[in-house]
DNA sequence: GTTAACGGTGCAACCGGTTGTACAACCGCG
DNA sequence: CGCGGTTGTACAACCGGTTGCACCGTTAAC
């Protein structure tokens, strides 16, 4: 009696209630047009009444689908809560399947034991999709989503494209960011630009400078780019060493909003102004670059849609459709940086 | 041939490849004590030709299990993510389950539609256990869970335990919490405390005051009790406020180490010098603690180790165990702010 | 030499749904 | 009246594992 463990309702049970078979209870829940309208009224009354609902298992089981999509992350989790980029990719994930019926799970990849599981997981077919939050080129364990024939959906560009028949990629056009941040810059007057991106292996990183380089030219020598972390301390650092070799500048172009919120501190601790002196443009359009003194001008990356889209193209690809790659567009957000 | 998609091995077909039954095939792989040393040799073999991984969906219906377990969070994702208390205290999960077969999925229960969706998902049987990190009193949810006889562990302390009996329990020791906190200001020789909590209705920041009182008694007087958010400019604000009362202080008792960020922020700016003036003392021990200039001395709740044990317990109560209470242990964190 | 005990294996049922197909009842038609 | 065509339902197989129980051959005990 401490344990009222009312053992769930089944179809078996759904079906002498009402007094039918359970082939046609089943068919009568799931809205099928070769049962009559009375039938289907007196089952789903029963159903009612036993307060059934179908077990995850047996359905599963029984259409082949366990009705959940695995999201690999290759960070931590430490570090994909600290990234705020991630929360917002995430979230629109989440937001779209929450509209399914489908549950995402969050799988982590950063350690070998990780990765183990992850391709045990995926041999046990435990989902029905994957979603690749961070793909590298030569990640065996994208090998093994090939070979068994998981629907995977990339996010972020993979040189070469060396799946590009078998997976769907979803990306945010780096270049065209790195076009519109530069072409803000040059309708300022801006001349003599420095850049201070992320790592030079990261190919968002590579991308945006191509855009930067198509709009400024010599603007923007080699010399003049310098690569380093994400974060607003290594923009900070950049920053103060090229204070320290004493170069003209009027621009820096931000591999990140958190990158812009270091330099636009070591600027103002160097006693130049931001716009006056120095223009700055980030990248993201972050939380903090609203925030930041003076607000900072940004190229907005959409990606909360870029989760959405992926959502919804691992759930297309569930169906049976073809691998697809879709573009999504940055936006250049004005404000006082610049 | 575009598509490799080579349908998963059966069990039958490890069977016939060994030349046993399917039932024999079974329980070799399951290491049956039943079955001969030659028969496992030669069917494990045979498995590991065709590359056999038993099937996520057809065991989950054989043994009732669906091997994952629901992590129920209240707060938006974006909360969820911001704020470093749960990344840990959700690390600790992942982390233990990681030595399991069991998956942990995150499921949202802050808008109606959600908490609809996992209602739904609970009556499915979705998953074989539930872990509730932020449960309050009147939870539908959890009243859905004791009817279905979910194993479910509490994280935090429900006031006046209404489903102890139920659901298991494991939560951080917030009184002792205060106490070791209070114990140190009165070491010290601090006389006049001033106390900067989170929410007044938040059941943590009850003991913890609980705590400090037991401590301190009319060192702590009511009036020098503020109530607020658990940010950092929630507490700079707040110390700007006692600051304004110019009343006689010498010690701050923090809700949280963000809270103390701001109050030192605060009294630096006063002209006040910490700990020379004013000691301080956090609470958390996050990050940001040992940051703090001075670094901060703080109350260190054990996040991943509960995280760790919740858990435990959860798979414990699979496998039928009693539901259970546990309290984990507040340690003194001694830097240089006291 | 018969029989009981025992270790090893296979048959068949089961978990809880879905679905192909057979069949019965009914319709209107020639 | 007999026929083909529809409609509504039930039977049984299936998804891919696990498991209770019956059965077999062997050995040891009497």
């Amino acid at each position: 009696m401490t344990q009222p463990v009312r053992t769930a309702p089944t179809l078996a049970e759904v079906a002498a209630a009402a007094g039918v078979s359970r082939s046609t209870a089943s068919r009568a829940l799931n809205d099928s047009p070769r049962i009559s309208e009375e039938t289907k009224k007196r089952v789903r009354a029963a159903a009612k009444e036993v307060n059934f609902v179908p077990n995850a298992r047996g359905r599963a089981l029984a259409v082949g689908r366990t009705e959940i999509i695995a999201v690999l992350v290759t960070e931590p989790l430490s570090e994909l809560f600290s990234d705020p980029t991630y929360s917002e990719f995430l979230s629109g994930i989440t937001e779209e399947l929450s509209e399914s019926s489908y549950l995402p799970v969050i799988l982590q990849a950063s350690s070998t034991h990780e990765r183990n599981r992850a391709r045990e997981h995926f041999e046990r077919r435990s989902f029905d999709a994957v979603i690749d939050v961070s793909p590298y080129k030569g990640s065996e364990l994208l090998e093994v989503l090939r070979e068994l024939g998981v629907p995977t959906v990339l996010c972020g560009q993979l040189e070469g494209h060396p799946y590009r028949d078998v997976f769907s990629t979803v990306y945010s056009d780096d270049e065209e960011g790195g076009h519109f941040a530069a072409l803000a810059m040059k309708d300022r007057g801006r001349k003599d630009i420095v850049a201070v991106l992320g790592p030079q292996d990261n190919p968002a990183v590579v991308d945006r400078l191509r855009g930067y380089r198509a709009v400024l030219g010599e603007d923007l020598p080699d010399a003049n780019v310098i690569y380093t972390g994400w974060n607003s301390g290594d923009g900070y650092q950049a920053m103060h060493q090229i204070l320290a070799r004493e170069i003209a500048f009027d621009g820096v172009l931000c591999g990140s909003d958190r990158i812009a919120a270091g330099v636009i501190t070591a600027l103002n601790e160097a006693g130049l102004s931001v716009p006056a002196d120095v223009s700055v443009v980030g990248f993201d359009d972050h939380e903090i670059a609203a925030r930041c003194v003076p607000a900072l001008t940004t190229v907005r990356q959409p990606l909360r849609e870029e989760g959405h889209m992926a959502a919804n193209i691992a759930l297309d690809m569930i169906k049976g459709a073809e691998p697809t790659t879709s573009v999504m567009h940055m936006q250049l957000i004005q404000r006082d940086s610049l």
